[in-house]
DNA sequence: ACCGCTATTGACTGCGCAGTCATACGGGTC
DNA sequence: GACCCGTATGACTGCGCAGTCAATAGCGGT
């Protein structure tokens, strides 16, 4: 009886509660795993030799045996960043509450660590499934392996056998965004975009292009930032000196609210000489001064939806949806968009 | 040959290497694991073997021999909350580049799920190590594991077998926080205070507590909010009521951001009339207007410290130092606060 | 020729579990 | 009484790897 001194000094294993409860191993399997077939007498006694070794079944041998981890495997682009932030929180309460541990392996191109090394050293764990929030362009990307993928968000050039998609309306966002700001009259709309390396960020810039194009709308270049306050502010610096623009649409909440001070430091007001629309709906956004104008994605409910399918493909291949939680992302009209200053070039028309 | 039409049908074993590299499993182990005495043509035939048949090792068998799975558990309270996302992702990325995965599990005690539950669902799953961000009161923990723990933050009444303690200087935050106003002259110093559940949020308020107490200023009943911009919208609009006021420390930034705004809505103008210190230094703060004060603690030395004395324990038992990474907090001064508007009752002294 | 050593390789084994199958029992059916 | 069936249990096995140890080869020194 090595465990019966210190608990967990060597994890007792299944043999060790079999022998105290008197039974066979296969037992305690079959207890362990509630499977039917066991008195309810002998249950009870396995429980509670259990209980007294504090035997925790050995994840390991359980998944060597049986082929299932019980883990999903979530590579994740932009540490810290609020949205794949946000996803990942979500991802991880979903499957929890679907009885699925995460593990989670964030990619980050500076450290020379793609996407396909996150998901390689996810796959050597050892994962039932795999989910990715957020790319950048590495090229063509096959994934080698029978593991069911979700997508959350666009992965053009991701070649994955299994593969389930969610949330591919990143383009919508940008059209939405850019819109309300022609509805309110702007015709020179300019755009701080996010780093171009990311999908996300071209097409909430191809949404704001179309937007323009289909309004017959100057198009400018934009200025590309990279999601941070900083580079928000430094792209708010160049812009002040655009007496023409009179409204702005940012890729994410953090870039305005750095572009707003850099606006406001150099005397144009928000919104009465400009206006601005982001997209995230920070939960500070509603509570900053201006409140920001933004666009939501429903976290929530995407984790939710693309997980249930993800786990539904594999407890029983091939009967889950392709294609799940395709929502539309939702505008937020606050304090930081207001109607274009007069239709003439003097932005101070107010 | 069972695996070499379809890569991954079933995956390709250490056998199945052997077998087409013409040599024995243990040999393809060797080669798998840089150990030496191979030669270096085998070395190359087992790889390019390897290669061809997509092999990757397989995570559970591995761990079943050798009893290490190469993943640490992180069981983190405050699903998306700055803090203890941002030390989250620095654990994360300290631990990839030390060669670990890593498997994370958000207590909910909302959905009953608490730090004992999660850290158990770590130790189903298997982890070499575990790391504890952020704690509520739970009452006395007694977590029956020999799995080193590493604590990030203080963890009163946690008894754990093999624990490192890391940053437990939560309590200075709120000391530096509020020396600072009371260096600019308040008097009345209110307080936000996080949800007092949570440790952190107590040591926050204990350390205002002491700083009024030790400088003989008054204390007054702290308006306790949940870390929300919500909860400190709600705050700021009844302090907004308290005209003897000219100061408040809130407990994160967020808070501050809710609370600045209802100030201001009310008509007290910060700084001018109210200073407002808070902690996080969101990467918003310093664009914000006002720009937060606010104290900072480093995330990633914690993280980086902390996780290699981790693995450090769990490499060579008892080597590791038991406490590590006592960083100070750091103030950041900025726009939200000021001296305080002349000694006199009215505030409005500007 | 022999020893002692290092370098190299493979056979064998066991980790802890769940799958498979055999066994045993009690109660109905023909 | 032979048979079948559902229930209940355990013996045995293999998952894929790394640890142990034996076997072999080569080399320099005695």
């Amino acid at each position: 009886m090595p465990s019966s001194q210190l608990p967990d000094r060597t994890r007792p294993a299944g043999t060790d509660v079999a022998r105290l409860a008197g039974v066979s191993q296969k037992t305690v399997s079959r207890v362990m795993n509630n499977e039917p077939y066991v008195r309810e007498e002998l249950r009870e006694r396995v429980l509670r030799a259990a209980q007294q070794l504090g035997y925790r079944p050995n994840g390991a041998a359980r998944t060597l045996t049986s082929g299932r981890t019980g883990r999903l495997g979530v590579a994740c682009l932009g540490a810290g960043l609020y949205g794949p932030t946000s996803m990942l929180v979500a991802v991880e309460r979903s499957a929890r509450l679907l009885g699925y541990a995460t593990c989670v392996a964030h990619t980050s191109p500076e450290d020379g660590h793609g996407l396909v090394g996150a998901v390689e050293s996810l796959l050597e764990q050892g994962v039932d499934g795999i989910v990715l929030i957020e790319a950048t362009d590495e090229g063509p990307l096959k994934l080698s392996t029978n593991v069911p993928v979700l997508t959350l968000g666009r992965f053009p050039g991701l070649v994955a056998a299994r593969r389930i998609r969610a949330d591919e309306h990143s383009n919508r966002s940008g059209h939405t965004a850019t819109r309300h700001l022609i509805a309110l009259g702007h015709r020179q709309i300019r755009h701080v975009a996010g780093p171009q390396r990311w999908w996300a960020a071209r097409d909430r810039s191809e949404g704001w292009r179309t937007a323009l194009v289909e309004a017959a709308l100057p198009v400018t270049e934009p200025i590309e930032g990279d999601w941070s306050c900083a580079s928000g502010f430094a792209a708010g610096s160049l812009l002040a000196r655009d007496e023409a623009m009179t409204a702005v649409f940012a890729a994410n909440d953090d870039m305005a609210i750095g572009l707003i001070r850099a606006l406001t430091d150099a005397g144009r007001r928000v919104p009465q000489e400009v206006s601005v629309v982001a997209m995230d709906d920070l939960p500070a956004s509603r509570y900053l001064r201006p409140a920001l104008t933004t666009v939501a994605r429903d976290f929530d409910a995407i984790a939710v939806d693309g997980v249930a399918a993800l786990i539904r493909e594999i407890a029983e291949p091939g009967t889950a949806a392709r294609t799940v939680a395709e929502r539309e992302p939702r505008l937020i009209v606050r304090e930081s968009t207001a109607p274009a200053p007069g239709r003439d070039r003097r932005p101070q028309a107010d």
